[in-house]
DNA sequence: CTTGACATGTGACACACTGTCAGTATAAAA
DNA sequence: TTTTATACTGACAGTGTGTCACATGTCAAG
């Protein structure tokens, strides 16, 4: 009654230029679908080549023809994740107009997202402190969002819609507070409501950026 | 000129009943002492029992008179690490008085503890993700946190100088920010300032906390 | 001291997983 | 079908782990 609906939702290729995978792409895909059923279910440490090939139609060696490594493999995650994040997060990072309503929407989209691949997010970030290479994408992935959101709050500091602080540690505490939050909230099943995570987000980016603080110096 | 000076900072025996050190105790503490060295300069994923061990004066095997494995040395390094912070975050979780300033020490010490530990930090929340039984340690260490802020939320909305909202998820959120945020600037050198840092997360623990905000709804 | 008993440490082993390579099978092109 | 390029495989060596029987060290009682 059912079947892998999803196999070949990796490619991504270009409807109008379509044509048969070769056979190269569909073990590929089958590779990329097979680690990312296991995420769902079994953390990355538990995540061995062997076992991920026996889940294939393929052997073991056949992964070193697609992948360096299972960190290589993951990075290809990430940068599919990437994208899907950078997209749902574009409203407030060039929005114009009212910036309240397009954070909110931005972080509701990031919190879609995130509650849709949350396994791809904790594996990779899992992953990444074992190897040094996939360790550095992380961690560039992480700082492209810093330096958007910060080149983001300086811009409404200039035209006073955000109060005047140094940018650049608050928009990393910001970050790390989503990244750790959507990992716990969303990696691993059972997922938490998203609502709540949703709430808890919004209220402190909200509240730091765009509320009249009364703070008393030291 | 210099010696080593902190072998045996590990042992925190009570000086009353201070006694000889047993073997046993000098080769554990010589353990402890090699790792932590390790973690100054390398990450968690460097180390092996081999490497840790050719650095004191036993073999390899001796190891596992002391540890189960690496995971179950860096829980040991957890446990002190815990207290450490447990202590410097006293006031505002116990304090009387007017909770701002309260919150401001806390925040002070919890950064300087970290900035002083901060590789242990990082190894331990490295390690954690590759082991199922240190990974339950960690969460429980984090979660201790949730639950300790989340009271004192809840205690100060019932008084009426925490504005109403869900208290743990803002907890967690909050919680987490820190740990991401510390272990990010202080896990391995070239460390970062400290004060940026504590000027970040204190902005975003008080403007969440004890501003009042004017957040449109929705 | 010397002895004995217990505490501490060791070398050698089996295991699991990794990454490579020469050679084979299969798919695609001619 | 034949040819050629591509995809795949099994066997191997390497690295690190954890365990065991045995060796060595320590220390108190005789």
């Amino acid at each position: 009654m059912s079947f892998n609906s999803t196999t070949n939702s990796l490619l991504k290729s270009i409807p109008a230029l379509e044509r048969k995978p070769t056979k190269a792409e569909r073990t590929r895909a089958e590779i990329l679908q097979a680690a990312l059923d296991f995420f769902w279910s079994h953390p990355f440490r538990e995540l061995t080549i062997g076992g991920l090939m026996s889940s294939t139609s393929a052997g073991r060696s056949a992964f070193y023809q697609y992948f360096e490594d299972l960190y290589d493999l993951t990075e290809t995650l990430l940068r599919g994740l990437e994208a899907g994040i950078l997209e749902v997060a574009t409203p407030w990072f060039e929005g114009e107009g009212d910036p309240l309503p397009l954070l909110k929407e931005s972080l509701g989209g990031l919190v879609r997202v995130c509650y849709e691949r949350g396994p791809i997010l904790k594996a990779v970030s899992d992953a990444a402190v074992s190897d040094e290479r996939l360790e550095k994408e992380w961690n560039g992935f992480l700082a492209r969002f810093d330096g958007a959101v910060t080149a983001r709050i300086e811009q409404q500091q200039a035209v006073g819609s955000i109060p005047a602080f140094e940018a650049r540690p608050v928009a990393v505490a910001l970050n790390r507070m989503d990244a750790a939050l959507l990992i716990e909230a969303f990696g691993s099943r059972p997922r938490r409501q998203p609502q709540p995570v949703l709430d808890a987000i919004t209220r402190v980016w909200v509240s730091t950026l765009y509320s009249q603080t009364t703070q008393r110096s030291q």
